[in-house]
DNA sequence: AGCACGCCGACT
DNA sequence: GTCGGCGTGCTC
């Protein structure tokens, strides 16, 4: 018996990978890319195989030996080790803490009966490999020229298919994927959408299109046995489709040729905690590595997407032509606040469009992008505000539940019955959430059916769905909702959008502020009548409620011309010198104290050469505090994406050996600053 | 990150 | 006399 080291990469925030002995014949040594059982610091880990090597530096002493090899599982392939390297590089993270939590708990577990299990399972479940598409539409011309494109390219192509809702883009994707199964005789496709909850029908679709091949989907509300099972479909190869949420995009995808991404401007393909990755931007990696087309698609592309199509990087792929006949765009009008000063905060033009529809049993929907009933409350005699003590922020009053609450911390508390500093018992609610609006509107329509539905209302699972399958089946005449019921859903008895309150977006200091605004309002204004006017319905319209009526966001909303609106703000983004004219990364430092965070970024700020590279002053947070703990920023820039790939790669070195006592870490293209 | 070791205050 | 606070150090 011989042995070699194998050199495994574990989920541990210690930059490294491991030394451990394995003893075997030389014939069935274990395979990179195989995982293997380990014992780590007095417990059991799985951890990946990177490197099998036949000695190690590491003293004879130290070194342990492997516990097992899981040698029932295929190695995941070298692109897929490549990827996790490059993504553990780009965002300066070890490569276990890149590679491992994707990866489905059961095949982690040191017993290896679940994986066993897991795997018979799979290989019972019907084999069939029938490419053949089932009732497939008739696409315009437009759309056929943009499948074939994308179904007949070669090598590395990156598309952005440009189409307002209605335009018909999934109806390409599932045209092109039909092109591509047909064509590679066990190639995979992987298709990312943002929140999969909220878009139930595309599954569908999906299965209704190629019922003969099989379909995997990847995202956080499986079970864990659907996890693994789904997981294990994706790796080897038995599903041809595999439809996900960002996480998907770590999947091991042994025979990868196309990639989408629908919606591709949605900031939920960014993740916000932990590894802060873009799945957007690592598909872009994955596709040019892989050497395979990918298709972004979206009515409103990110304005780094929009700025590499101007470029030439990315071919643009516009679908003018409406894929529904019928389908008429809706009207967007504004209503200016100034001269119909509002009552409950809707103004009069809005409140005779919703009798309009109540009269004519149309469905009317309410966007207003704030929970609770009101974002603050206040004593009116001496001015004390309802201020969460953890955070810098306001409890939120919550009616209903007689309660204020913290949406940072989650903090709550009754409702005082008097002001705490002067006992005054006239404490008034300042400013409107949806739970206000709904009690105003209930007041002015007794007769209306009116649902609302946010985060609050929904809280309990399924309760979404089945919310949502009442306005489907015309069950409520006014939709009052958040962001929440701006993605996926095709309303078909609805013909009135009215938006509350969109003018606090347009002063933001966020530079992105306004890009997120005017996507949120074309895709709220795509959910009125898509089925239009051929059903007898009458043309949808959408009514924005604004102080603003000059604004060129609002004129480019009412006339729908994205283009000229996007041109224009990149034009301001490059001489402002803002992404993506400019790359960015934000070192985040957290303390109970806010002078310890500040201290700890301005010693890093210090601490070693940066050339090419701009290091700003630390600064607070704008949400200095959340739960009792302050935390301050340092925000890097460079015109040049290697200086600064190659100054966080040297800073990081120095900072990990900075002894502090601060918690601090890195983001790489962040999106909020 | 976990997890153990280690040395000082309030309880049965 | 012990339980437990979290400071410090280590993980092939």
């Amino acid at each position: 018996m011989a042995h070699c080291i194998l050199k495994i990469a574990l989920d541990t925030p210690l930059n490294a990978v491991f030394d451990y002995r394995w003893t075997c014949e030389d014939i069935d040594r274990p395979q990179v890319g195989q995982f293997a059982l380990v014992s780590f610091a007095r417990r059991e880990m799985m951890g990946l195989i990177v490197e099998i090597a036949d000695h190690s530096d590491v003293p004879a002493d130290k070194l342990k030996d492997a516990l097992a090899v899981r040698t029932q599982l295929s190695p995941v392939s070298k692109q897929w080790l490549a990827l996790a390297g490059f993504a553990a590089d780009y965002y300066q993270r070890p490569l276990g803490e890149v590679a491992l939590p994707g990866v489905p708990k059961n095949v982690r577990v040191p017993k290896s009966v679940p994986l066993d299990n897991a795997l018979k399972k799979l290989a019972k479940l019907p084999d069939s490999h029938d490419p053949t598409p089932h009732n497939m539409p008739v696409l315009n011309a437009q759309q056929q020229a943009a499948a074939d494109f994308i179904g007949q390219a070669n090598g590395y192509q990156p598309v952005l298919l440009y189409g307002v809702t209605g335009s018909g883009k999934t109806e390409v994707y599932l045209q092109a994927c039909a092109e591509v199964l047909a064509r590679e005789a066990d190639g995979q496709i992987l298709i990312m959408v943002p929140e999969i909850n909220l878009t139930p029908q595309l599954e569908g679709n999906i299965r209704a299109r190629f019922p003969g091949v099989m379909l995997a989907t990847l995202h956080s509300s499986l079970s864990e046995g659907e996890r693994m099972l789904h997981w294990l479909a994706a790796h080897t190869g038995r599903a041809r489709i595999v439809l996900g949420t960002r996480l998907a995009i770590l999947a091991s995808l042994p025979h990868l040729k196309l990639i989408v991404i629908d919606e591709e401007h949605d900031p939920s393909y960014k993740q916000q905690e932990g590894l802060r990755y873009s799945a957007r931007d690592l598909a872009v990696w994955r596709a040019w590595q892989l050497k395979i087309p990918i298709v972004l698609g979206s009515a409103t592309p990110s304005l780094e997407t929009w700025h590499h199509a101007q470029a030439g990087r990315y071919t643009l792929l516009p679908l003018r032509e409406r894929a529904v006949k019928s389908a008429v765009l809706p009207q967007v009008k504004l209503i200016d606040m100034e001269r119909d000063k509002p009552r409950d905060g809707l103004t009069s033009s809005l409140v005779a469009a919703l009798k309009l529809r109540m009269e004519r049993g149309e469905q009317s929907l309410l966007f207003l992008n704030r929970r609770g009933y009101s974002p603050v409350i206040c004593c009116e005699s001496c001015g004390w505000v309802s201020d969460c003590k953890r955070c810098t922020s306001f409890m939120v009053l919550h009616k209903g539940e007689y309660k204020l609450r913290c949406h940072h911390c989650s903090l709550e508390m009754r409702i005082p019955r008097h002001c705490p500093t002067c006992g005054n018992i006239d404490l008034q609610p300042v400013g409107r959430g949806t739970q206000r609006v709904e009690e105003g509107l209930q007041a002015m329509f007794p007769e209306a059916r009116i649902l609302r539905i946010d985060a609050d209302s929904t809280r309990r699972k399924g309760s979404a769905q089945e919310a949502f399958d009442t306005v489907h089946r015309g069950d409520v005449d006014i939709l009052i909702g958040t962001q929440m019921v701006a993605k996926g859903h095709d309303f078909k008895k609805l013909t009135l959008v009215g938006i509350m309150n969109p003018d606090t977006a347009l002063f933001s200091q966020d530079y992105r502020a306004s890009e997120r605004l005017f996507a949120q309002l074309m895709q709220v204004a795509g959910r009125a009548g898509r089925a239009g006017q051929a059903e007898g319905g009458s043309a949808a319209e959408v009514l924005i409620q604004t102080r603003y009526m000059q604004h060129p966001l609002y004129s480019a909303v009412v006339s729908h011309d994205y283009d000229r609106f996007a041109s224009s703000l990149l034009q301001e983004r490059q001489q402002a010198a803002l992404p993506p004219y400019l790359f960015q990364a934000l070192l985040r430092a957290e303390a109970p104290e806010l002078a310890n965070a500040l201290a700890f970024l301005a010693q890093a700020r210090d601490c070693v050469e940066h050339p090419g590279v701009t290091i700003n002053d630390p600064i607070p947070m704008s949400m200095t505090r959340v739960h009792n703990v302050d935390r301050a920023q340092l925000l890097v820039e460079s015109p040049s994406r290697p200086a600064l790939q190659a100054f966080l790669r040297e800073w990081m070195h120095v900072l990990r050996d900075m002894k502090t006592r601060v918690k601090w870490s890195l983001e790489v293209d962040p999106l909020d600053i």
